[in-house]
DNA sequence: ATGTCC
């Protein structure tokens, strides 16, 4: 028995979840889970029923103040919601645009955008650009807190690498921990002052997670997270990276906060869903008051969060730069699932990019493709109706599940090899089919990134297929 | 995204 189960009886997320689940441990622990279930299901359509039941009452009594506080407590939207740009409306699903135009309709909104990889997410969409008044959205931020891009550029031509790729191969494996739970153990542990950041000491709750983060600390995550090499080309001389026209071997790595930043997410979420109600449909959008403490806690533990996952990417670029003995020309590093302040408009606002790329002008981005597609490196215009943003990704164009049903093992084989790409790890959910094309995820940014150079992937390192590594 | 468990 578990919340779930609550869940899908009709209990709505909150306190009451805790109440039904101390009162089945302590009074029908003994009984058959059906028969359990079926009397909490009669509470929740009829506690009126259970006011004078002697265990019961309390739950009642809650069930039936949660429903006439759902009508009058919450926080109400605004009836139209603020205007903003889209940018690749052909690609984007439904839900993702229905999603962004909820949050366009919160109180604190102020201004937003929709990145051409947006699909649908908890909250605000994957790819949704959301600026907020004083407000921050945990979910707006996302679950992966900090999640980034790093590259970096080695002085070593393509040639090289084509020869070398079974000792590339050796030390990608060596170098790199996937997974749920993973990360390094004994004298493998990796070492960063992030460990030691003030911040772990703000509340016992962060600091409980600190053994965990230092666990964990240079190991990548699952699902979409990897750790490549590959090909990055110039097609001409960039002056401001001091890196000439040709093609080099680079390092490419994709992940985030790992559990600590996960965690993070999980509490100031269910935090913010108790004190900002707002209307169901926006439940996902709770936010919490930058001039309160809760609002200033959430900021601390998310930056510390991202400063963690910038840790991670550090260590892992350290340990294979070593072990391939080369020279770094030029890094790039950029995280999306973060909020920024920023000035908008002559005044500070909270930019929210959940799965979108900073893109202010001149700034360096990365944004991949998939395994088999380029990704690009790219340098912000600056556009305003974008709010400074770009894309991070290809993104979804079936989900995981889809994936795995519709795409044969042969023809994800048959994909890498005409690619020439060796992959290690991964299952079909992540294979280059299930994401948009990328040549036109960037033709619908145009506006937004011009694209300094291509980067090809050759060595891919993702989770193992379905569960974790050891 | 995450050892999903309130």
């Amino acid at each position: 028995m578990n919340g779930d189960d609550l869940k899908a009886i009709g209990y709505a997320e909150g306190k009451v979840i805790r109440m039904v689940l101390d009162i089945i441990e302590n009074n029908y622990a003994s009984q058959e889970k059906e028969e359990v279930l079926n009397l909490f299901k009669q509470v929740v359509l009829h506690p009126e029923q259970f006011l004078d039941h002697a265990v019961l009452k309390h739950i009642a009594q809650t069930l039936i103040e949660d429903t006439q506080g759902a009508e009058t407590d919450r926080i109400p939207l605004k009836e139209t919601g603020i205007n903003y740009a889209v940018f690749g409306a052909d690609y984007i699903e439904a839900g993702a645009v229905k999603q962004m135009e909820i949050a366009m309709k919160l109180p604190v909104a102020v201004a937003g955008a929709l990145m051409p990889d947006a699909h649908q997410g908890y909250g605000l969409p994957i790819g949704g650009v959301l600026a907020t008044k004083n407000a921050i959205i945990p979910y707006g931020v996302g679950v992966d807190i900090g999640c980034r891009m790093a590259l970096s550029i080695y002085d070593i031509p393509a040639e090289y690498f084509l020869a070398n790729e079974a000792m590339y191969k050796r030390e990608l494996i060596a170098w790199t921990s996937f997974g749920a739970g993973n990360g390094w153990n004994g004298k493998d542990r990796a070492a960063h002052a992030v460990l030691d950041d003030a911040a772990f000491n703000m509340t016992p709750f962060i600091k409980n997670l600190q053994d965990k983060a230092a666990h964990q600390l240079g190991s990548s995550g699952g699902g979409n997270h990897f750790v490549e090499f590959g090909i990055i080309e110039f097609k001409t001389d960039d002056v401001k990276l001091n890196i000439k026209k040709g093609t080099y071997v680079a390092l490419l790595t994709h992940s985030g906060s790992r559990g600590f930043g996960a965690t993070v997410a999980g509490n100031y979420t269910r935090l913010a869903k108790e004190i900002c109600k707002l209307p169901n449909e926006a439940a996902n959008l709770a936010y919490l008051d930058m001039n309160r403490a809760e609002g200033q806690e959430y900021w601390l533990a998310m930056n510390l969060a991202g400063d963690y996952a910038s840790a991670c990417h550090e260590i892992i670029h350290e340990r294979l730069t070593k072990a391939i003995g080369g020279q770094i020309l030029a890094k790039v590093e950029n995280h999306h699932n973060f909020a920024w302040k920023e000035m908008l408009n002559g005044e500070e606002v909270i930019v929210h990019r959940k799965g979108a790329t900073p893109a202010a002008e001149g700034v360096m981005g990365i944004i991949p493709g998939s395994m088999t597609a380029p990704g690009f490196l790219v340098r912000g215009k600056g556009e305003a109706a974008a709010i400074h943003s770009a894309s991070h990704g290809a993104g979804r164009q079936m989900s995981r599940t889809q994936a795995i049903k519709n795409i044969s093992k042969e023809e994800m084989r048959k994909i890498l090899k005409d690619h020439g790409v060796t992959l290690i790890g991964a299952g079909l959910d992540e294979a280059p089919m299930a994401y948009k094309n990328i040549e036109r995820v960037m033709a619908a940014q145009k506006q937004l990134v011009d694209v300094v150079a291509t980067f090809t992937p050759k060595l891919v390192r993702m989770a193992a297929d379905g569960s974790r590594e050891d």
